[in-house]
DNA sequence: AGCTTTTGTGACACCAATGTAACGCTATTA
DNA sequence: TAATAGCGTTACATTGGTGTCACAAAAGCT
């Protein structure tokens, strides 16, 4: 199930601040991460999927800035948020900083309160960020915006963690995803649970797969995973 | 109505700034309207239907903060950003400002160019928004001119929220919509308020919608949120 | 074939997500 | 000023999805 606290990515160099704003974040019921330079961030960003970034200006190794484009132009599944911080007060910075696609700017030194109020503001604003994307492989349909799945034109009815699943494996057809991945994957990360309930899941799935009468698209790769087709 | 140039609402009662603002603006594409002070502002706001709202915090007559709260109290389409300008640099001037309904904040001295980011930026959270004056779907009918629901051509009796929800839901039908998104987007950005708030207003939209009988034209997407048809 | 390991699946207790009535509050209206 | 309407929250009922387990079935292995 999704964590129902926000995991935010902090990539702050000084270490004071970056407990500082750790402690901070944390109590205000954040799940916090934090990386001291450009390069362990833009690893952790790829580990742990954080729901939002906030990312000092200046960084040993890749800047704050580098980073930003970075993440704009992955070709990923959502784009984070990401709240720039920084010393310089120019405003030449600040501009560079939104339009390369920061989402938001907050000059140091900041209010505690302001930052904590700006990331919940952009929390708010993308969290949920359901990816408008239509997936399709041989007659299954997915349309992620409506929430939709249809087989040779025939709704489906899927339940969420169904629904995540198939997601998943619509994503990269044919890939084979051993357990603990799809656990990471449609569970989310930090959760314990059985890798056997990804076996009855995937039994849920070709049920409702099959329930028009197709074949079973889903391949059981025994002792690797699961693959779609 | 033109999509193509933003419409901006300038509302700064010094006319030097606002003849630079509104000279800035407009040569950064937007069309802009100004009112030099709350009652205008109101008026304006009526009947320009602004993209976005740029308003200085020091008003003669209504209080820009006053301002910011009628706007979210209003039975609108939807709710329109706010960008608000103040001389005051408290931090506790800036979370209320937040809290109180504005999307954004800049301080004076505030640079031009910073503002224009900033303006663009909030465009680019909502800018997809159609202003437009007739949705229908299937036999509902909103026009969001005079503010009048018909179903079946029974007309419906809504709340403001109940309009604005509606209204949501209406300009892109199937669409799923999560909690959040909806809190965003009909109460506004950085509204705390409890994300089963939605649920009881879409129950009232739902007893609203079928007063004269019809089926549920609201979907459920369980763990996802809520989308018409 | 026997034996072991891995996977399929029905049953079930549990709990998270949703529907909804009721209530106190504030703003608006008469 | 009194009355009303709309709002956000809470509490409770209800639904239905979830994770686990136990056992059956299948696939390897020797």
């Amino acid at each position: 199930m999704a964590q129902d606290h926000p995991k935010v990515l902090l990539v702050e160099d000084e270490p004071a601040q970056r407990e500082v704003l750790s402690y901070n974040l944390q109590s205000e019921g954040f799940d916090v991460v934090s990386a001291a330079d450009g390069d362990e961030a833009m690893l952790l960003v790829e580990e742990e999927s954080p729901d939002i970034i906030v990312l000092d200006w200046m960084l040993p190794g890749i800047s704050g800035i580098e980073i930003c484009r970075r993440l704009k132009s992955r070709s990923e599944t959502r784009a984070i948020p990401v709240l720039m911080l920084s010393a310089r007060s120019e405003e030449v910075d600040k501009v560079r900083g939104l339009e390369t696609g920061a989402d938001d700017y907050v000059v140091k030194p900041y209010s505690v309160l302001e930052l904590m109020a700006r990331v919940r503001s952009q929390l708010r604003r993308v969290r949920p960020a359901s990816v408008g994307e239509r997936l399709e492989f041989e007659d299954i349909v997915l349309d992620a915006e409506t929430h939709r799945v249809t087989r040779a034109d025939e709704p489906l009815k899927l339940g969420p963690t169904e629904f995540r699943l198939l997601s998943t494996f619509m994503e990269k057809p044919g890939r084979v995803w051993s357990r603990e991945q799809l656990l990471d994957r449609v569970w989310g990360r930090d959760i314990y649970v059985d890798s056997r309930t990804v076996d009855v899941h995937v039994g849920r799935l070709r049920k409702a797969l099959c329930v028009h009468g197709g074949a079973d698209p889903l391949r059981t790769v025994r002792g690797a995973g699961y693959a779609l087709g």
